[in-house]
DNA sequence: TAGATGCTTCGATTACCATCGAACTATGAA
DNA sequence: TTCATAGTTCGATGGTAATCGAAGCATCTA
């Protein structure tokens, strides 16, 4: 019975759960690397590169290689569309069952993203520097200002030593479970590390939980309640 | 890795070919039953059963009970928003990947739907029958008018044999290829054996192929295109 | 040049799920 | 009641596709 425009493959290629992470990940609007990208659905590079040479031939998204790296972007407007109306309907459905494992609020509250900070705090942070005037974002991405150039030598991170590597500094990162952005790209790893090293927080084992201390979440909340 | 809404779950039951095709149907707008959508679907009615019971659990159809019947419906506007993006791709995604086998374009312009005719001349005869009025169609479905009845004496079709069935008579039935309305129901299940007795057409062996005789196409014409 | 990093291909394994036959329940018709 | 039809559940089977380790190619850096 296969007949008729394939909507079935179109959707079974969404229809994977590191695909669909990954698809997620892209939402942000900005171009991901193949392993990063891999990182975000939780696959090794392999896996990885299989699906995207699948969402490369069903044209959902689109390569554009620079250098050594391949940056993925969705393939069109149509692409994001569809991926938020399924996003809407998947969370009509997900009200409805409530499995909320004892994980779950944990994973909402602050996890790790790659290597960067996500959830509630995350994003709590992207603001909290946003309000601060040390980050501004606009179409093209994100940046650090002046004062937040100033900013970072004082908390204790070498800017020079990150720009040196090709990674950008600040990257913007859809956030699926408050829908908003936190902070990526090598500033904001670098401010995860810095958390870690301030003893502020610890990384959960086997895990991508955060877990701040009492005095940890304290300093967090001066840092981006300013 | 699973975090975050769903739409890996959401998109995997729309990834089936076989709910797929059931969904598709549905697209009509009208409830059909679980054998009505198993034979859309190609499949065996328990297989059927099976795929219908994870689309309740995910919420993309709601059954209604009538009788010894089970009723479908799309569950909501936004499932009917999902189908129509998807295929949107669908189509776009068909036509970078220009495989037309030679049955295609035949399968496009007539072919047989379950039991009745569609593709092009599907959807000719659909407004044809329009257009001269003798069936009309309104929210609630396609019905026969006066002139109709009369016709489908004159036509050879004893309609009292086929009411006696409790298939409805007249349905509409959404064509992928055209993206309009076919003429569905144990009418045009009637209306297509007729044009087989009258030899217009004969059915493609192993396939869903309707094939018109030069006459046939000839007689056909005449009688939509009044 | 050598070494490191990004990404891919290949091959083997595993796990899931669509499918259908058979048997069962429920509703309606005679 | 008895028979037919609509629909389901159960169990077994098969095929497909996701996954990863190992090895390869490509590109950049030193």
């Amino acid at each position: 019975m296969k007949e008729g425009p394939d909507i079935a493959r179109v959707a079974a290629l969404l229809g994977d759960p590191a695909r669909a992470n990954m698809l997620t990940a892209l939402m942000g609007g900005r171009a991901l690397t193949a392993t990063e990208l891999a990182q975000e659905a939780g696959v090794t590079p392999q896996t990885a590169s299989s699906h995207l040479a699948k969402l490369e031939a069903g044209m959902i998204v689109t390569p554009r290689k620079q250098g050594r790296h391949r940056y993925f972007t969705l393939s069109g407007p149509d692409i994001v569309e569809a991926l938020e109306v399924l996003m809407g309907i998947a969370n009509r459905v997900g009200h409805n069952r409530v499995r909320t494992g004892p994980k779950d609020p944990e994973l909402r509250h602050a996890r790790v993203c790659y290597d960067h900070l996500a959830g509630d705090m995350g994003v709590a942070l992207f603001e909290g520097l946003t309000k601060r005037n040390l980050i501004e974002s606009d179409l093209n991405g994100v940046a650090l200002t002046a004062a937040g150039i100033t900013f970072a030598g004082e908390f204790g991170i070498d800017l020079d030593a990150l720009r040196s590597k090709r990674r950008p500094l600040c990257r913007e990162c859809l956030d699926w479970s408050a829908r908003q952005s936190h902070l990526a790209g090598s500033f904001g790893a670098a401010l995860l590390d810095r958390f870690y090293d301030l003893g502020w927080a610890r990384r959960g084992v086997e895990s991508r939980i955060v877990r701040f201390s009492r005095e940890g979440e304290r300093q967090f909340r001066d840092l981006v309640n300013f």
